[in-house]
DNA sequence: CATCCGATTGACT
DNA sequence: GTCAATCGGATGA
């Protein structure tokens, strides 16, 4: 017989330990969006970890902004931002507070909620595209700056929460350079997946924007 | 101010 | 494979 997933809500504690140490071990848990029009949950396959003060390619590296506020706060909260003028992507915040690190949640597979997921990402070709890439995960989940800031380990009526699931073991973790991430920050192999699992984004090597003419 | 360019995606050759 | 879209954060004059 197959175990259904854990459906408790992960602790505070899970997230108040070195980012590099939590982002492996969130592969296989589930986040729940709590939507007017019901939930989307969504198993994690693909994350990236973000270590503040040690990090170049970190949002946290110049030091504490309007923008990367939350990374600076308790762990468990997540970290929303705007980037490429179109796209929003999340996080969630590790510990020790203060040291601003996160998690990106990659990508994922919708295991609830596939109909109202659709809806948003009406160009995905097969429901293993729905959340293949960090923007398309948020998009999925309908997840934008409202939400930065917010508490996924929460009790009550929470708008995000993160669960237990099923986590993956350590035979089934691969990891490698992080995507699109420039110059020094691309050295770390901070990117970490499930392997062989169709709903992993491809990676992609950063390249820089040619100017305008 | 002005400029650069991004933790991306989708459309197109 | 190439490249435009589109905006705002970060930086420097």
């Amino acid at each position: 017989m197959i175990a259904s997933p854990d459906r408790t809500p992960l602790p505070r504690d899970f997230f108040d330990r070195p980012v590099l140490e939590v982002a492996p071990d969130l592969l296989g848990r589930i986040l729940v969006r709590t939507t007017p029009d019901g939930p989307i949950a969504l198993r994690l396959t693909e994350v990236e970890a973000y270590d503040g003060p040690n990090d170049p390619g970190s949002h946290a590296y110049r030091g504490r902004t309007a923008r990367n506020d939350v990374m600076f706060g308790p762990p468990g909260h997540v970290y929303v931002y705007f980037t490429y003028g179109m796209w929003f992507c999340m996080n969630l915040v590790c510990g020790p507070e203060g040291r601003a690190s996160a998690v990106l949640l990659r990508a994922g597979e919708i295991i609830e909620g596939a109909e109202q997921a659709r809806t948003r990402r009406l160009s995905a070709r097969n429901d293993k595209e729905l959340a293949k890439g960090p923007a398309r995960l948020a998009t999925a989940l309908d997840v934008d700056r409202v939400l930065n800031g917010t508490d996924a380990c929460a009790s009550g009526d929470t708008p995000l929460r993160i669960l237990t699931g099923t986590p993956v073991p350590a035979d089934q973790v691969r990891n490698g350079p992080r995507t699109g991430v420039a110059g020094d920050g691309g050295v770390h192999p901070w990117r970490y997946w499930v392997a062989d699992d169709p709903t992993v984004s491809p990676y992609r090597a950063h390249v820089p924007r040619r100017r305008r003419g």
